[in-house]
DNA sequence: CTGAAAGCGCTTACAG
DNA sequence: CTGAAAGCGCTTACAG
């Protein structure tokens, strides 16, 4: 039953679908037919033709499929950062639903850098993937437009800017923010702080005004400042919590854009002696992983990765099945509050 | 300049190499050679055709080439767990190495799941793609087998069993697990646990014996207790220590075999009042992300993940382009202790 | 340096 | 239900 190790001088070669209908006596449509569309082969020549496949240990050539039947079984995901584990999260809700359709996904990172999304756009482009989720940058969707007009499918998923000629899936940003801010609030915290963030980028900006409309709308007394920061890492926020320090005047509650950032607030305020939550509460942003491990556990406001993979999955299919029918739409998701004992202490 | 949208029943087509050859008024193979080997072509020529490419927003059909060319120019990474932030180092590894070479990666994610990782080795498989690399499960390496049979070149990376009939690279665990155990006893622990960790694991089994040659070395009044758990996540260093709680006899120095799983203990000992570092040292394994995010920052074994993704792919590279002269080699790579707080107070 | 032509391994109407 | 044949869009010797 073991197959020979081919020697090095004599290289392996993946055997073809000829030599499975030779094998199996029957012609090479037939085989093609086996693979595609069984119900319309006999049960007989179906064992024939399955006999042959495992005896040879055929596996179809993809690359022949593909253009042969002028579209390929897969689907490319581009990721913006898989250190974060929202795109984690979208990762596997989409997997989850190509596998259950039977479709094949193909990762990308583009790893927070334009070129390397635009790159990744031509090279599931060139391998002319059925349909295209990208988790976009802020910095520009120049390249949906060049691959939609090979007429590749494509769905936005975490970011669309205003774009409404392809299907999307976002969370609302604003909500959450003011979800964050209620909580605050709620727990009784009247000077608070948005801590940090690129101004430029949406979702910090989305996030902020939801926090101020909560705080316009509850009203009395509550104040709310407002300092930027260069990006979202955790040196952020320890630069922002000591530039608090100094100044002696610390609010008493914090909403931080991403959990990175408070991570590093919480950790340089516990280490000059400030009590988190008792002097002052911190909130995060995505529910990364490791917001629930840290020794103060987190609150934080939850994005549903998950579900934002399968539905950005989904609406994809629906475009590549019913490329008459389809019709694009942009499905927004709720975020959801987390509380954890960074703002509630037991 | 911008190009209409087109109808949505008007579907859109990708120009192909035909319609660039006649609008540059040249022969199809000439165009082929100015996009694979434009030194045997004019300038002039090549100044044409890049202007046809442009005019028409030609990409390569890359399932054509790959068929035509019978290899096709990516290469598939397939990671156990991309929610480890060691995976993520890898792949950023492998990728910068890539793109340098000029070939595309594309990731794939078995989820810590075996039947998973078998359907992406044979997708990349049916691919035809130009190689895989593969961070395989303890559970098997059968599907490597199964595609190097079909001439796939594939290289492993952070575990290979005892295979040297493909590449990989992988780290010395053993001398991880002594590395973390010198270090507890030269901060003067001598009552150790390496704690948790399913007995069945390589990477868990090579950690343990590594410290238990460190202790043996070291000797005189060093204690080592075991105790295995199911898993490597944070709930079961919890359960770990409450367990250690439950029983009044703690150790003065934790090992675990995971940073998920120090976490876990780290989290729930503080919460019963036990001081770490000062009545327990713990030390993790892996430096993820969070391990320096922590409200006690977490010492640990860092293992270069970026640099095992670089060499990987390497190995790999230099099997397929020198298929007759490349021998097959496994490298290691030392892992380094990283000490932070959750074992020395500053 | 350029062109004409075979062929890569499949899919898919079309006959039968 | 099965087979013969055209064709998908490239690459690559081979002539010139």
């Amino acid at each position: 039953m073991t197959a020979v190790q081919p020697a090095s001088d004599d290289p392996a070669v993946a055997p073809s679908m000829n030599d499975v209908a030779r094998r199996a006596g029957v012609s090479l449509g037939t085989v093609s037919h086996v693979l595609n569309k069984p119900e319309i082969v006999s049960a007989k020549t179906i064992a024939r033709v399955a006999a042959a496949i495992d005896e040879l240990g055929f596996v179809r050539n993809d690359a022949a499929r593909s253009l042969a039947a002028g579209r390929s079984n897969t689907v490319g995901l581009i990721l913006t950062d898989v250190g974060n584990s929202l795109f984690v999260d979208i990762a596997r809700g989409a997997e989850g639903a190509a596998s259950s359709a039977g479709r094949s996904l193909l990762l990308a990172n583009s790893d927070v850098t334009f070129q390397k999304q635009e790159s990744y756009l031509d090279i599931f482009d060139e391998a002319r993937v059925a349909g295209i989720i990208l988790a976009p940058l802020d910095a520009g969707l120049d390249g949906v437009d060049r691959v939609r007009r090979h007429g590749r499918n494509i769905v936005l998923v975490n970011y669309a800017g205003d774009r409404t000629d392809c299907c999307s899936v976002v969370v609302d940003e604003e909500h959450g923010g003011y979800l964050a801010a209620t909580h605050l609030m709620d727990i009784g915290r009247s000077r608070l702080l948005f801590a940090g963030g690129p101004e430029d980028l949406h979702a910090v900006n989305a996030r902020r005004e939801g926090a101020r409309r909560a705080v316009r709308e509850r009203g009395n007394g509550v104040s709310l400042e407002v300092i930027p920061s260069r990006n979202l890492k955790s040196a952020s926020g320890r630069s922002i919590a000591r530039q608090l320090l100094d100044d002696g005047a610390l609010p008493d509650g914090i909403l931080a854009p991403a959990d990175q950032l408070a991570a590093g607030l919480i950790h340089e305020l516990t280490d000059a002696g400030v009590s988190v939550p008792g002097d002052v509460a911190v909130i995060g942003y995505d529910n990364n992983q490791f917001a629930s491990e840290a020794a103060i556990p987190m609150s934080t406001v939850s994005q549903p990765g998950h579900e934002m993979g399968e539905e950005a999955l989904r609406l994809l299919l629906d475009e590549i099945d019913n490329p008459r029918s389809h019709e694009h739409r942009r499905i927004t998701l709720d975020p959801s509050l987390i509380v954890r004992r960074s703002t509630v202490s037991r």
